[in-house]
DNA sequence: GTCTATACTTGGATAGAC
DNA sequence: GTCTATCCAAGTATAGAC
């Protein structure tokens, strides 16, 4: 230890507080939402005092940013192991349905899409918004294309609009989810999904279908 | 001025002032986002008094809801005539795309979608809000079962959880693109639809390819 | 029905003590 | 780095004059 005690001692508390009051973000984001998100309401969900926020990030507005980057590369982390090279399509979908699961169940959406309503008071977070949402519009047009890349449906099937049209339907359900409270109709659309692409399988399984003993249904 | 004639003025012009707030209210969540919604920012934009809201409405909220019911109605009023009996699928996506640039063009869908992120903040906004959105779920079910109704997919496409999707997908592209500047992208996805949908469309045509069949139901 | 004035509340943000 | 105290702006809602 030793070493200059007082000067590390407080960045390490200093950082401990940052992610603190990230957390704090984050929760309150998914509880009240964006209008109900204010300095003071996050500061009594973490238990902490109000002004540490303008001390640490200056305004709220930049603190739900960090908090938005934060959950991405959770999620990032997370999900380029889960789906990072799957390459076929019954796969990609039961991936993608646990993701869903899992975001729905942390609140990781509903960070994303209270700071995309939260965009349209505060325009100048809507591009700021946008660079965190990019990454994973091109991850899952990555996915596609590994998916269709040796296909017919290459052709065919312009994956980088197939992959913004993912991700907002994503994010259109997530919404309506919450609404409705239909969890149970998502789960079905998968159902659906997963039938539909067993049907195509034969058209999209160009390479040999041998995958540890795994075979299409 | 006649007893009986202040009265139905101030009938008349009650009506019109209700009129007047309802619209500026829609502006102002278009422009301003649910956050940036206020009694004071509406009656702004409207050019009256802020205590009307409450006179005419009892609270924010109440107008907002009132205001996306106005829009609701005058979606309906619309879209019913639009693509109430088409019964081939790309005349349905063509009506579909103008559909999504008039919503998108005429801030319709920024109403909704203010409002569904307000609900996070306003819980007892939700059910509401999802009473709005339901009839378009059905109508879009209505749609899609008109349109394969009598073809192979009748049996594997749940016309109702596809409606769900669809209507989610909207909104959630009507999301990004507000946040992203793309409403090109969504324009050149409708295009690569229409293009699938030509492909698939001897499977879909059951019937005689005369355009005017109608012989449904 | 509409406006002015006002009571009350919440929120962003900062200064200064510790 | 963290807390207390405080200022100021903005919001909801109501009372009462016109």
């Amino acid at each position: 230890m030793a070493k200059s005690g007082n000067k590390s001692r407080a960045r390490t508390d200093g950082e401990a507080t940052r992610e603190r009051i990230i957390e704090a973000a984050a929760d309150t984001l998914c509880a009240e939402g964006f209008a109900g998100t204010s300095a003071r309401s996050i500061a009594a969900k973490g238990g902490f005092n109000q002004a540490l926020v303008f001390y640490h990030f200056g305004s709220v507005n930049d603190l739900l940013m960090a908090a938005l980057a934060h959950v991405g590369r959770i999620r990032m982390a997370t999900y380029t192991e889960t789906v990072g090279n799957l390459d076929n399509l019954s796969d990609l979908l039961s991936a993608a349905r646990s993701i869903f699961a899992e975001d729905l169940d942390r609140g990781y959406m509903k960070v994303l899409s209270e700071m995309i309503s939260g965009a349209s008071t505060y325009p100048e977070l809507g591009p700021r918004i946008w660079q965190e949402i990019e990454p994973w519009v091109s991850f899952t047009e990555g996915s596609i294309s590994r998916v269709i890349g040796d296909t017919p449906f290459a052709s065919v099937v312009p994956a980088g609009e197939v992959a913004f049209a993912i991700v907002s339907l994503y994010l259109g359900m997530e919404l309506l989810t919450q609404l409705a409270g239909e969890s149970s109709g998502v789960d079905s659309l998968f159902g659906g999904l997963e039938r539909l692409a067993s049907l195509f399988a034969p058209l999209v399984q160009s390479t040999v279908p041998t995958r540890k003993g795994e075979q299409q249904r």
